[in-house]
RNA sequence: GGGGAGAUUCCCGAGUGGCCAAAGGGGUCAGACUGUAAAUCUGAUGGUUCCGCCUUCACAGGUUCGAAUCCUGUUCUCCCCA
């Protein structure tokens, strides 16, 4: 072996390493990529994707990311679109029995989530599978022998199933298919690596042990880390504390700054590429700074430089001077044109609250402006504006009621 | 197959005949503070024509002046025994 390839298996190597959680294992990998690089033949790195929910937020963009930077130095990326797998949920992180979905379902989340991860990878070269491709192929027999492979006490060594058992919460039978079907993608793929979650540890690990029961080289498992949405929890969209992939460039810049100061060293290191030294001369510097910038990174990958600046922009004119917005958006007076309406109402009317007891709540504690002045009787009547009535609840929320 | 426990408001979880739109916590919203947050403090948190009325405590019936609470049936979950 040249030393010129001992130089490139360690800068592989290293980018396998960066940011992730485990690797099993790093010797097994490093002869892989010797064999790899020497060979001129790429490895083959599974992912796996079930469209579970018709959104993909930025914690899934972290072994997205990660796959596109092995992409980058010339491996072969196979993501599963796990189809089959999604009709019975995966049982991995969760203390919960998955609702199942419909075959429909599936289909119409799949659409979204390949051109959200378009965004991230180049699909002209990833090679694209559905699960489905093998597992419809498959017998009852056939299920039956996969099964076979694993036993009881290994299945519920899980420490999520071990969870649910103590907290007497259902497991399904299916669900132990699951880890099953993951390991069976990577025998029918015939791949080096698999990427995934931290919580996605066992599943990969099966997926060694079919490999090897196949006669085929055991996987290479990779784990990267999943990180905490904006209140601290894991991050999901069932508890509304994601920042999704199709989220406007506003919206996104906005949400990161909320982030807590904390976790800003993780989103650096996992979401953006940014220098290690410059990260850190970020985070030793002023937190907001830091934020901003990382917003900016985030906020330009998935849309571009411009929306960016232009995000922050806003951001500093509204949040930090608070200053209106330089758009505000108009709404027609919804009553007759001589009319007036109690303040409730109107805010409820046009939108700037869900219900009138919603609004006389945040009337009443002083959350709503009328031309900049605080108003706390909800049942002040307004009349029909005759020029545009500026109307402001909490912080975020503003219109303009223009006559019609 | 037998026995036992349970299903509560967005979530978790109290409540076992009236004082229950239902404790407490989380989340969320509003206000204060601030660096944009976080943390902290205050208040709110079913709907509405808002000191009244309507809807809500798995579902369907019933008892009662009155039920989330009692009875019957149904559906679902958990545990133990076989």
């Amino acid at each position: 072996m040249s030393t010129g390839i001992a130089a490139r298996v360690e800068e592989h190597l290293a980018v396998f390493k960066r940011g992730a959680t485990d690797l099993i294992d790093e010797v097994q990998l490093r002869a892989m990529l010797e064999r790899s690089l020497s060979e001129r033949r790429p490895l083959r790195v599974k992912y796996g994707m079930d469209p579970s929910s018709p959104d993909l937020h930025v914690g899934h963009a972290i072994p997205l990311l990660k796959l596109r930077d092995l992409q980058e130095l010339g491996h072969q990326i196979v993501l599963i679109i796990g189809d089959s797998t999604a009709m019975v949920g995966d049982p991995s992180g969760r203390n919960k029995l998955r609702p199942q979905l419909t075959r429909e379902e599936v289909e119409v989340n799949l659409v979204t989530y390949t051109d959200q991860a378009a965004k991230i990878l180049d699909m002209e070269r990833t090679e694209i599978r559905r699960n489905s491709e093998w597992f419809n192929a498959m017998t009852f027999e056939d299920v039956l022998l996969l099964l076979a492979r694993m036993t009881v006490a290994q299945m519920i060594e899980r420490d999520t199933f071990q969870k649910r058992m103590q907290e007497n919460e259902p497991i399904g039978i299916h669900e132990f298919l699951y880890p099953l079907m993951q390991a069976w993608d990577s025998v029918q793929v015939r791949c080096d690596a698999e990427l995934g979650g931290t919580d996605q540890l066992f599943n990969l690990l099966v997926g060694r042990k079919l490999q090897e029961q196949e006669g085929q080289a055991p996987q290479v498992c990779l784990t990267t880390p999943l990180i905490n949405g904006l209140d601290g929890r894991k991050m999901s969209k069932s508890y509304g504390n994601a920042i999704t992939l199709t989220d406007g460039a506003r919206t996104m810049f906005f949400a990161v700054m909320r982030l807590d100061d904390a976790s800003m060293g993780t989103w650096f290191t996992q979401l953006t590429r940014l220098p290690d030294d410059e990260v850190r001369t970020l985070l030793a510097g002023h937190p907001r700074e830091a934020k901003a910038r990382l917003a900016e990174e985030l906020t330009s990958f998935f849309h571009d430089r411009e929306a960016a600046r232009a995000a922050r922009a806003a951001f500093d004119r509204e949040v930090r001077d608070r200053q209106l917005p330089a758009e505000i958006p108009e709404r027609p007076w919804p009553g007759a044109p001589g009319d007036t309406l109690p303040l409730a109402n109107l805010l409820k009317d046009i939108g700037l609250t869900s219900t009138t007891s919603e609004a006389r709540r945040t009337i009443q504690q002083g959350g709503v402006r009328l031309d900049g002045t605080v108003v706390r009787d909800p049942v002040q009547l307004i009349a029909a504006p005759v020029a545009p009535l500026l109307v402001q609840v909490g912080k975020k929320r503003v219109a303009r009621v223009v006559p019609r």
